[in-house]
DNA sequence: ACGAGTGATGTCACCTGGTGCCATTACACT
DNA sequence: AGTGTAATGGCACCAGGTGACATCACTCGT
């Protein structure tokens, strides 16, 4: 069903596809889709609670850091985030086009990854990271990996994720510290 | 319109309101209200493109600041949010919940957020600093824009904006900085 | 004062996403 | 064979959203 989801929706662009076209294409039902996914968007985010298990762990479970550096665990589940992306680096361009191509989908999108910040920030809490604080550092490795991974998917070098994301939180270190 | 809007959401609840009955309420019919709005979600966003516009042109006119410190002109930004928030501080709690109440609608204040950071990128672009700090810089102001808000529309004590976003972003600059 | 144009609204038909309810099928277990 | 259960199909239905056309009011030039 997913995969005849990113076919059509690939094929002939997301709005343009019909949530009966997907359930034929699958040799099944439109009713059958809807108990499966919620949604005609959901059928495109179906790892997401697994990248986010994952950052998480990875949160919870990374070497004390210095206290007070909420940033050192971020980096820790921006990791976990390179390995889990670079496993599906083919699927991850067309993906991507199609949901840049729709409001809809990316609306999606931005609400996964702001399910991703608040499990974040409850792990960082668990970790002696203060309320705001937390909030503040999980927020803003959520849009690390975005904009890391903007670069990643669009770029002719493969460069691998892991190191784009050190590049760009180094980066927002670097700007933070100056004036 | 939005007024009927207003009210239906906050008294029968966001998903249990229908269109019609908004527009019934209004004097006016379904057609109409979506020749207005696009959507049944946007009457509750009617004021965001003049706040993005407020911020950016904050950015835009921000005295120089020193060099490569695009959080600066970030706090800018956050200062002219915080005069525009002040403004309708009332409306602000009961819209909030309402908007907190249904995916849909967090969904869209969402993409609301990621076109603001868009369009302060730009701006920041603008005044010499490079892709990816700009990108950056404008995700971490309005993710402290965010966590700010959440403090301010729950603050028994009614703190200013203003000094709650400056006590995030001061937090922020803190925790880069450490570890 | 009259008719033409223009903008806002109403009416209607229609499509699609999404859901509740019940029937059907297939399969496992006894 | 009989019974229970999970997956699927079928159908009716609601609400969001859109296109096409009709109305109505109001303005303006003559």
């Amino acid at each position: 069903m997913q995969e005849a989801a990113l076919a059509l929706y690939g094929e002939r662009g997301y709005e343009e596809t019909t949530v009966a076209e997907i359930a034929e294409r699958a040799g099944l039902t439109k009713r059958t889709f809807f108990r499966y996914f919620t949604d005609k968007r959901e059928v495109l985010f179906w790892g997401s609670e697994l990248l986010e298990q994952q950052m998480v762990a990875a949160i919870e479970t990374a070497p004390a850091p210095p206290a007070g550096s909420a940033l050192a665990l971020i980096g820790a589940a921006l990791d976990a985030a390179a390995a889990a992306f670079e496993e599906v680096r083919e699927f991850a361009a067309p993906r991507y086009r199609i949901i840049a191509s729709s409001r809809e989908l990316r609306e999606r999108e931005l609400i996964k990854a702001a399910s991703l910040a608040t499990a974040m920030a409850g792990a960082l809490r668990a970790r002696e990271i203060g309320d705001t604080a937390a909030a503040l550092a999980a927020h803003t490795g959520v849009s690390v990996m975005h904009v890391a991974f903007e670069h990643w998917v669009g770029d002719p070098d493969q460069t691998p994720f892991q190191q784009i994301a050190r590049d760009a939180l180094a980066q927002l270190r670097e700007m933070a510290a100056a004036g």
